[in-house]
DNA sequence: GCAAATTTGTCCGTATGTATC
DNA sequence: AGATACATACGGACAAATTTG
């Protein structure tokens, strides 16, 4: 019979009325801060929140839905639903489905992800050769090898290991954002550069060489060539975007 | 009665079979790709989708919620379902609610946060200081006048000044993901600091001088100059969440 | 290994609120 | 104001996944 709630009768006397699902999804928000629960911590059962919040089993799970694309909560078939990792994960859905829809500003986004990714690590050079320690350095200097031995064979590990060493640059800061963030744009990238013709494998000797540039200016803990390098790094990649754009 | 379609057996032979709800939001993505749709444009209703997608509407209500959430679509009640602004809201969202999650780490995503402002605006000294025109740099100086204004007077104009001014900024640098995602910090920060007790408005003088510095950089063209008048600007803004993360 | 219990996934039918013409 | 088209919300039923006895 669809029995009906007398919501927006005594609360917020002529606030425009926001569905019920959105107070599902503060309900469930609320619920989680006032019980201070983390990632992985149990949440309560459908029906339990349909009862607790008043309502329906399917506004409550469309509520769940909004949040599991926040990655605030993750549901689990069959077994229950949990609070999420907090990640940010749907910022790269939206870059992601952004690079693929505009025919031409593609490349724009692709160009603008490369340049803040070059921002952060250039903006932290100092504190990067200053905070890295030896056995990061060797780290570091063991990916340029990995990205070797990957270039010669399969160009599979070769982006893992690219992935790696960027990672590793960025985590001495301690700024959990800028690894996320830088985490996500490479997700992004990943993701969208095969579609725009922009991976060439002839470049890897190149990318390797700047590569061991950085590892060299690190281990000297000199920021300006550190940044030199950098520069050098980014600009072919900032140059083939370029070059897959005008191919169009 | 759920008469049950057949999934699962003709597609991905032994994939894990993920939920239906997923397949009508890749086939919606699907959908505003094939047709090139741009933000605004209108979308099947919803029985067109189910039967277009073979879901009933549940799941693809549900699916729908997710893309909301994202802001690939946008849904108009009593209207319709249309493409969405592909905002970064979700990361807004995101990144707000763990900020009011964790109840020491809330400081440190602020800190992180202002962080990453900083290194954008620092890290695109030398290009902002050459490619901001007069008539920019004049409305600069116009808003540093309206935060003295504002800060005379009641401190709601201030901080819309305040993130007036930085938008402008980077405006310049053509790079789309720095200013929205710069934009978002903002927001974040704004909905963030004042359960935090970051705000102290005897500040605003501090403030209002730094910005002063920033613009008389701006017009002399030294990027030198106009990175130091930014590291001035931000050491104080990190020390008082300092300060108050010290107070608890 | 099987069966029962629990929990989420999906479907349907219906009623209501909202915007447009 | 009425009619129409659409999204919102409800409740019940069954399917599928997972855990447990």
């Amino acid at each position: 019979m669809g029995q009906k709630a007398i919501r927006g009768a005594a609360p917020e006397a002529k606030a425009a009325r926001q569905p019920l699902r959105q107070e599902v999804v503060e309900g469930i928000k609320a619920y989680i801060l006032r019980n201070e629960l983390g990632p992985g911590d149990p949440l309560p059962t459908e029906p339990a929140l349909c009862e607790a919040l008043g309502a329906s089993r399917s506004s409550v799970r469309e509520a769940i839905r909004i949040l599991t694309a926040l990655d605030i909560v993750e549901v689990r078939h069959g077994h229950g639903t949990y609070v999420g990792r907090l990640s940010l994960s749907a910022l790269v859905e939206s870059l992601t489905f952004r690079g693929l829809l505009s025919p031409d500003d593609d490349f724009q986004v692709m160009s603008d992800l490369v340049e803040v990714r070059e921002v952060f690590e250039r903006g932290m050079a100092d504190r990067i050769v200053r905070s890295l320690g030896e056995d990061q350095i060797q780290r570091l200097a063991g990916l340029v090898d990995d990205m070797r031995r990957a270039g010669a064979g399969e160009g599979h590990g070769f982006v893992e290991a690219d992935r790696a060493f960027h990672t590793l640059l960025i985590a001495p800061l301690g700024n959990d954002l800028i690894g996320q963030l830088s985490s996500a744009f490479w997700d992004v990238y990943v993701i969208v550069a095969p579609h725009l013709d922009v991976f060439t494998h002839e470049h890897e000797a190149a990318t390797i060489a700047s590569h061991q540039r950085i590892v060299d200016a690190v281990r000297a803990r000199d920021a300006a060539e550190f940044a030199a390098a950098l520069a050098e790094h980014y600009a072919p990649v900032r140059k083939r975007i370029a070059e897959a754009r005008a191919r169009r």
